[in-house]
DNA sequence: ATAGACTGTTGACACTGTCAACAAGTGACT
DNA sequence: AGTCACTTGTTGACAGTGTCAACAGTCTAT
């Protein structure tokens, strides 16, 4: 009987290890065997409290959003000007600083999401943030007639769609390292992101044009 | 001596069960064994052509990367009014139509790049041609008094980095089903797209605004 | 004290990628 | 013609993986 580390709940102690073999290895490098052999245990013993390899996976992944959504929020609350731009410049500098953690949440085929609903839970809390922040600032603005407040939700959550597709794709394309490869010219990658962001401003204050027709043609 | 299918070259072969597999499987679910056994071969014959899975999954992914780029300039030439908006469209549609293939080129992670340089080479074809359109645009537009050649051309890439990482976000989004789970207002999903692409043509034609001086600090 | 639940261990199975040794066919050179 | 090297494919092994089944302790409630 081996006293090892398991008055600290083995369980735990999983996730733990299993968030340093990702750090070390990536996702696809992680093995139950090898977090097993990490806490000095027997190669099921993680089986007792994961079912399975995806489980686990889970799990971490849930643990991953809880972090991410915390450290979203303390940005924009911390920006004091402007709690958007805070929330995404933390965003981009969560993806650059964690970045297997980012490819473990957006980036690995999610593990059959209807069984894991608290994972689903987790992942929609950060996504929450951001259309909050949205809602409360259109209404604050009130720029346009607009105070159909069904209407202003709905006008967030399309803000918030293409926020989130803009920089989970500036973040993607960063993390594969691809701009290295594209020979551009000097300068521009260093000014990608700055840019990426002046061009979401410039976006959300002008609005939509065109081709929103085909949009409005299906209602 | 059996003369199954080898006439037809096995190594090309490999690419096409390869490519069946992992429309049926995923990624994920591709090994070695499964092709042989799919050629009727045995499991260490596709070894003679491919040192390691991820040399096939390198030939697979060059492969998806040259068909992506012919889509996408069949795409802009045949979209009379507007290349730009009819390579954008392409893009979406190829994603939402080979949601696999898709993931393959930029949900993978690619199996050492500095390896596989014809890959690479076949994957900037496409970047390509976005910035070449771009580019086009710029020059024959003359909006504003910049004639200054090489301004031209890095704007343009950076014009090219921001639609990339726009529509790769979306693309990435709704493939991963997440929008489901999102409890958003009636409608909201399916003006999604359009909402995107009204988004980024506001962006292109005003230009960004702020933030770009943080970028200009370090020219 | 005893029965049942947790929790952990050992041993097996099928499957994978990969290495090593071997066989059959091909072409070139002497 | 004969030999030699090379290519292509086969068989057999090895370590590693996720997972199932059977077993052994320890804890708790009756």
């Amino acid at each position: 009987m081996a006293k090892t580390i398991h008055e600290l709940d083995l369980k735990e102690a999983c996730i733990q290890a299993a968030r340093e073999v990702i750090a070390e290895k990536g996702v696809e490098g992680l093995s139950l065997r090898d977090v097993a052999r990490k806490l000095g245990v027997s190669h099921q013993a993680p089986y007792r409290h994961y079912p399975s390899r995806d489980h686990l996976l889970a799990a971490i992944m849930q643990r991953c959003f809880e972090d991410f959504a915390i450290f979203l929020d303390h940005a924009s609350k911390a920006h004091t000007t402007d709690a958007l731009l805070g929330m995404g410049e933390a965003y981009m500098r969560y993806a650059a600083q964690h970045p297997l953690e980012y490819r473990l949440m957006f980036g690995t085929p999610w593990p059959e999401p209807a069984a894991h609903p608290d994972l689903v839970r987790h992942a929609l809390h950060a996504f929450d943030l951001l259309r909050h922040q949205l809602h409360q600032r259109l209404q604050q603005g009130g720029c346009a007639a607009q105070a159909d407040a069904p209407a202003q939700l709905a006008q967030a959550e399309l803000q918030a769609l293409f926020i989130w597709s803009s920089m989970h794709g500036m973040a993607s394309i960063q993390q594969a390292n691809v701009m290295q490869h594209l020979v551009l010219s000097p300068g521009v990658p260093a000014q990608a992101e700055p840019y990426l962001m002046g061009m979401m401003h410039t976006a959300l204050t002008h609005g939509p044009t065109q081709a929103q027709a085909s949009a409005k043609a299906f209602p």
